[in-house]
RNA sequence: GGGCGAUUAGCUCAGGGGGAGAGCGCUUCCUUGACACGGAAGAGGUCAGUGGUUCGAAUCCACUAUCGCCCA
């Protein structure tokens, strides 16, 4: 291929499915137990089913990719293990939607088995969707280990954590109040509630006396409460007021009548109760919330549900069953105002929680459900964190977890959905309990309800890898997994319950690392929602700007904050990889040159400048500091590599400048392909190398190449060039100059830049100094163009005058020559003696051109 | 109500005890042996406010204001 043939533009559509497919057919993301290597290994954050690859996606999928192509690069035998979640509410959710729409038939019309056949058609065919979209992104993930909740071996594994924790006494069926979605008909986590404010009323109700004791305290024949939710009261099994309140000490002991249902309940004391709300009574309905429940306890009361499991009044409700919630809201406040009996309706903000899935809001309902202790299972991997067992970036992260770890109630683990894996537990003919994977006989009916989605994701690092079978390979290599990476909004839903699933079975931590990752927010600063309609597709960005370019900017914008997404970031990563491209454009076109082994100070520097860009990179990188990385590389390759070292190699080339220019352009390359993987590795191979990219080792640092003698050198020549150039702006003057460089530059590569002739020192001559930070370049200059100087001399010297008063004044404090480190002292020194010295030079400068 | 975090250039954000940084935008100039998705040179900031610690504070501490997020 003649070089003038490659285009001037990287075409990013026309080279990442060819390497995809490359990689693929290389088998370069293979990863298989290897004893001669270390093992590094990754576990995809399963993804939802019924999802399309989003922006968080986006970012989490780079940020595992950039770290799981740098540990394969390092040597380690690397697996990034790829995996869906069967998302039992949602998909459940969706198929249900679908089947009305189309069919015009809820689940129960389908019947259990063939609802879960359409579950599992669905999930299968939608998933492909995400899968390719991953490879859209270009993780490396091996294939060949797709793992899915809903596996054969997957749902064993979820069959037997129940079990094992059955068996250990930490499983126990309970009837309590849950978050009940009425709309799904199940329950739904502490953590899948999301709680919003919204106006409403606050209804005075009366419960008349009936125990023949004459009035209240305060002369009335009734005791009012207010409350929000007025249908609850057919529920309601007691009154209570604050033990202290003395306005309501004479109620305590006293019975009134639940109107409609005709229940008498009497007055108790509790604590609980807060007297400046309200009147300071407060019914108790713990069928309905939660708090009663706890008061219900407390005083033994028997709890009176009053509603079905879709939200509608029960029967008992007296005459208000059938209703819908809110309709016997209206109805209950409706009745109560004819009898007499509703007091005040004010206005009223509140809190209520909705269902996370489907918006629906949550009702506290009082239902049966298997839960699972939590202490012991916590209480191990509270230790792990604390002990820093798994380093958690950022740290606070880990002490937030830590923080809910400690205060953790037990956990439903039962849904009343169809579609997931079912309890393992048997109900016998005689009442016997069974927890079995198999039936244990005739007349055993199974429990109906299926496991918590995130019970069974909890398993996902040992399930993955083969547990329950304690003799798999890949459990006894991989495990304990190198990182996880994830968003902090599953911290508690998912990370903390895969440590204690992990410590529990496994008997170690499931990962070493944690990177919490920031949040993509929409380019208004506000979160992404489907709803909002704020979203942005990252297909869509990929398509625009290369998948490149878009995994910098998200890198580049990833550090402990959260981020808007900004399109500027894609055009910058765009610019960079066209910048990367042009510069292996001209690195092929200048060719071989031989293979010279006489580095010149400029070949030096760049090796040096690169070496530290390897140790500074890497460590960054290692520690989860993306941003910062990523403005390394960026710094090294566009301002150090391509505006310096290839300027120099076309002004002031040395024999080993070939082979330099394309040892650091390579090298530079390797450090960003786990960045930046098709356009790298397409650039690799516009250079001619052979071997994949993704293959190849990751440079290492070589104290070796450190020369600090060169950089000090170059730094110098590159600020006298800089200075003569701004001079040259500045004054408009073009063509070739006369001048007298400073001493300890490169004075081939000054000249060759800054297109100044050396000249013999002569007095006399019209001379301009140009000042450049600690050093100054002299110029011959016309006597008019030299007039012009005499502005831009008084300017330097007024500010290198500050600078030597600064530094007069900080050594002329005694206390800072006393405390402060000798370093900074010395520092503040050599500052002085030079900025004097300029002082000098620049004074005598504008006297001579006065 | 409790906890965590933020407030730095026109915009979006890094930084985190010892001379204020990037990208975009802006100004001037430039088809110089890769690159206009480019090059060169510039302008632009009381680092939210008030106190404190320190030889030294944008950086540490306290409070205030504003804005987020998480948990009740």
């Amino acid at each position: 291929m003649r070089r003038t043939e490659i285009p001037k533009n990287y075409d990013h559509r026309a080279v990442e499915g060819r390497w995809y497919a490359e990689w693929e057919r290389r088998g370069a993301f293979e990863a298989d137990p290897n004893p001669e290597r270390e093992p590094y290994c990754i576990v995809v954050p399963p993804s939802n089913v019924t999802g399309a690859l989003h922006m968080g996606h986006a970012l989490n999928g780079s940020i595992q990719d950039a770290l799981v192509r740098r540990a394969r690069m390092k040597g380690f035998e690397t697996l990034w293990l790829p995996g869906v979640d069967h998302a039992s509410i949602a998909v459940q959710n969706v198929v249900e939607r679908k089947l009305l729409r189309e069919e015009g038939k809820t689940r129960w019309d389908l019947g259990r088995e063939a609802f879960i056949e359409r579950c599992r058609e669905f999930a299968l065919k939608t998933r492909e969707q995400i899968l390719g979209q991953y490879k859209r992104l270009g993780a490396s993930l091996d294939w060949r280990r797709l793992r899915y909740t809903m596996d054969e071996e997957y749902v064993d594994a979820v069959l037997t954590a129940f079990i094992r924790l059955y068996e250990d006494g930490l499983i126990y069926r309970g009837n309590r109040i849950t978050n009940w979605c009425p709309h799904d008909r199940s329950a739904i986590s502490d953590l899948e509630v999301n709680y919003e404010d919204v106006d409403g009323k606050l209804y005075g109700l009366r419960y008349p006396f009936v125990d023949g004791g004459g009035p209240g305290p305060d002369g009335e024949d009734y005791v009012q409460v207010f409350s929000t939710r007025p249908e609850t009261m057919l529920g309601d099994v007691a009154l209570v007021v604050h033990p202290d309140d003395e306005r309501h000490k004479g109620l305590v002991g006293r019975r009134v009548e639940v109107p409609f249902v005709a229940r008498e309940i009497e007055v108790f004391a509790d604590e609980y109760v807060d007297p400046e709300f309200g009147t300071g009574v407060l019914k108790v309905t713990p069928a309905h919330d939660p708090n009663d429940f706890e008061i219900g306890e407390r005083l033994g009361l028997q709890p009176v549900n009053v509603m079905n499991a879709d939200g509608t009044i029960n029967e008992n409700g007296g005459p208000f069953a059938g209703q819908s919630r809110e309709g016997a809201r209206e109805a209950v406040a409706g009745r109560l105002d004819e009898e007499g009996l509703l007091g005040e309706v004010q206005d009223h903000r509140f809190r209520i929680g909705t269902c996370d899935r489907c918006g629906t809001v949550i009702e506290p309902w009082l239902s049966e459900q298997w839960w699972c202790s939590m202490r012991p299972l916590a209480e191990p991997a509270i230790e792990a964190l604390e002990d820093q067992k798994i380093r958690v970036y950022p740290d606070s992260w880990r002490r937030e977890t830590v923080r809910w770890l400690e205060n953790i109630r037990d956990w439903n683990v039962s849904r009343q959905l169809w579609w997931g894996q079912r309890i393992p537990v048997w109900y016998g003919p005689d009442g016997e309990v069974v927890a079995s994977k198999e039936s244990p006989g005739e007349g055993f009916e199974q429990d109906p309800d299926v496991f918590d989605t995130w019970f069974s994701s909890g398993l996902w690092p040992i399930a993955t890898l083969g547990w329950p079978d304690e003799s798999a390979e890949d459990l006894g290599y991989f495990y304990p997994t190198s990182l996880l990476s994830t968003a902090r909004e599953i911290m508690y839903l998912w990370v903390a319950r895969m440590i204690m699933m992990g410590l529990r079975f496994e008997g170690g931590i499931p990962f070493n690392k944690v990177n919490v990752h920031s949040i993509v927010l929409a380019e208004d600063g506000t979160k992404m929602s489907r709803s909002k309609g704020n979203t942005i597709d990252p297909l869509e960005l990929f398509d625009e700007y290369g998948t490149d370019a878009v995994r910098f900017g998200l890198l580049y914008q990833s550090s402990t904050q959260d981020f808007p997404y900004s399109r500027e970031r894609a055009e910058m990563g765009r610019a960079f990889v066209t910048k990367l491209w042009n510069a292996t454009r001209f690195v092929i076109s200048y060719g071989d040159g031989g293979a010279s082994d006489e580095l010149s100070a400029s070949d030096r520097w760049i090796l040096s400048e690169f070496n530290r860009t390897v140790r500074e990179y890497d460590r960054l990188l290692e520690e989860c500091e993306f941003s910062e990385a990523m403005r390394l590389i960026y710094g090294f390759a566009w301002n150090q590599f391509a505006d310096w070292y290839i300027e120099i190699a076309k002004a002031a080339p040395s024999p080993a400048t070939p082979r330099v220019l394309r040892e650091i352009l390579l090298g530079t390359l390797k450090l960003l392909h786990p960045v930046m993987p098709f356009a790298t590795e397409e650039m690799a191979n516009v250079m001619g190398e052979e071997e994949l990219l993704a293959r190849q080792r990751f440079p290492e640092y070589d104290p070796a190449l450190e020369d600090a003698q060169a950089e000090r050198l170059i730094e110098r020549t590159k600020r006298a060039v800089s200075a003569v150039r701004s001079f040259r702006a500045e004054s408009k003057v073009e063509g070739e100059l006369l001048g007298i460089a400073p001493p300890d530059i490169e004075e081939g590569v000054f000249g060759a830049l800054a297109r100044v002739r050396p000249t013999p020192t002569a007095d006399g001559e019209s001379r301009a100094s140009l000042p450049a930070g600690d050093l100054v370049v002299e110029i011959v200059l016309s006597e008019e163009l030299r007039r012009g100087e005499i502005e831009r001399l008084r300017k330097e010297i007024s500010r290198v005058e500050a600078e030597v008063k600064r530094a007069e004044g900080k050594l002329a404090n005694e206390k800072f020559v006393r405390n402060a480190p000798e370093k900074v002292v010395a520092g503040e020194r050599e500052k002085l003696d030079v900025n004097s010295g300029m002082l000098r030079t620049l004074s005598r400068r504008l006297e001579e051109y006065l």
